[in-house]
DNA sequence: CCGTTTCTTGAATAATCATTCAAGTATTAT
DNA sequence: ATAATACTTGAATGATTATTCAAGAAACGG
């Protein structure tokens, strides 16, 4: 008889943002309710929980970068061009100061593995999506001969998935943009090569 | 008057392996104090707190990981084939389900990014002597005429770290052996090649 | 316009946590 | 042996935490 007054996606991604700051355990339900601008009793009523809210969060951030891989990969460029222009956005994304310098993903992976399975497997499930969705984009490469096919896409595409993580562990160390744009780089020409 | 009467070793260690399982933030007080047999007042004593056994446990890993690092490139090998062991240690140590299947530092800079100045700095450093001592590894190997001195040799240590990183960070999501091993191979590929 | 349903509010609750401290115990120097 | 000194013990403390719930406010159906 009455809708929620609150905008749901708005909501997911300041949640979102806010894991990202602090990691899950730091951020108290305090945090929370300054950043979604919702009251405790509204989260609970939403999201069951704190944790509720995290897996809300990792499904909004998995709708999100979907759509952000789809504009990336459109198929109006050569594959590589739109993968080097990938990859270049991800440095910008680790050297912008912003509060989120790492993949929501990776960073509850990091703090949560042997802790909570559901949401591990959550995880999991996300970035094994992601990766083969990198695995396409090269195999499609290799059908229109853009990439040599010596390499199999699937193995590619983990060797591309482990450069990414890596790539963001070290901007954790190096502020500095030149030294993450030269890595990725390299990468790209390992990748590609 | 009288001599502490633990192990501070043992007991460092015993804290490490504690953050490691759990992280710095979801590590009580009770967990280490059962880790290490030490009661909450005898840890305030000799540490100061929570905070500064953590600090020490970040001190005694890296005197471990150097004494590891001096055993692995002996230099009575080839230098090659001490790094191609020496990564394969490290796949050995992402598949075994000891309870440390992240290393410390990683683990901790993940955590702690941007919320404790002096511990973020600590670990930065540790990373930056441990990238170090892979470069002038690799720079030995290009002087021996084992490694084209095409690529600098720092630059070759920085993407090395990278992909270790990344490695680490991928075992989290595939505890299968195989796929490590493979990734592994094809980083030391990319880099002695 | 009224009653019912649903959502919102935020103070209260109960658990957990890091930390302290005073009493107890062992060791050493004399 | 004894006093002085240090280390150990673990219950108490106070702060912080996630969570609940009863009262209040808003929207809709009739």
């Amino acid at each position: 008889m009455r809708n929620a007054e609150f905008d749901r996606e708005k909501v997911l991604r300041s949640a979102m943002t806010a894991f990202m700051d602090k990691g899950y355990g730091k951020t108290s339900m305090q945090d929370l309710t300054k950043a979604t601008g919702l009251h405790p009793g509204s989260i609970y009523c939403a999201f069951d929980n704190k944790r509720g809210l995290l897996l809300a969060a990792l499904a909004q951030y998995k709708t999100d970068r979907s759509a952000e891989f789809q504009r990336f990969f459109s198929g109006e460029k050569l594959v590589l061009v739109e993968l080097k222009a990938y990859l270049d956005n991800i440095v910008q994304e680790c050297i912008s100061c912003e509060a989120a310098k790492a993949c929501l993903l990776t960073k509850a992976l990091n703090e949560m593995a042997q802790q909570d399975e559901e949401v591990q497997k959550t995880i999991t499930e996300n970035l094994a999506n992601w990766q083969q969705g990198l695995a396409e984009v090269l195999a499609l490469a290799q059908t229109k001969g853009e990439l040599s096919t010596k390499r199999d896409s699937q193995h590619l595409a983990r060797f591309l998935v482990m450069g990414i993580y890596g790539l963001r562990t070290f901007a954790h160390t190096h502020p500095k943009g030149e030294t993450l744009q030269e890595l990725a780089d390299q990468l790209f020409l390992d990748i590609s090569a």
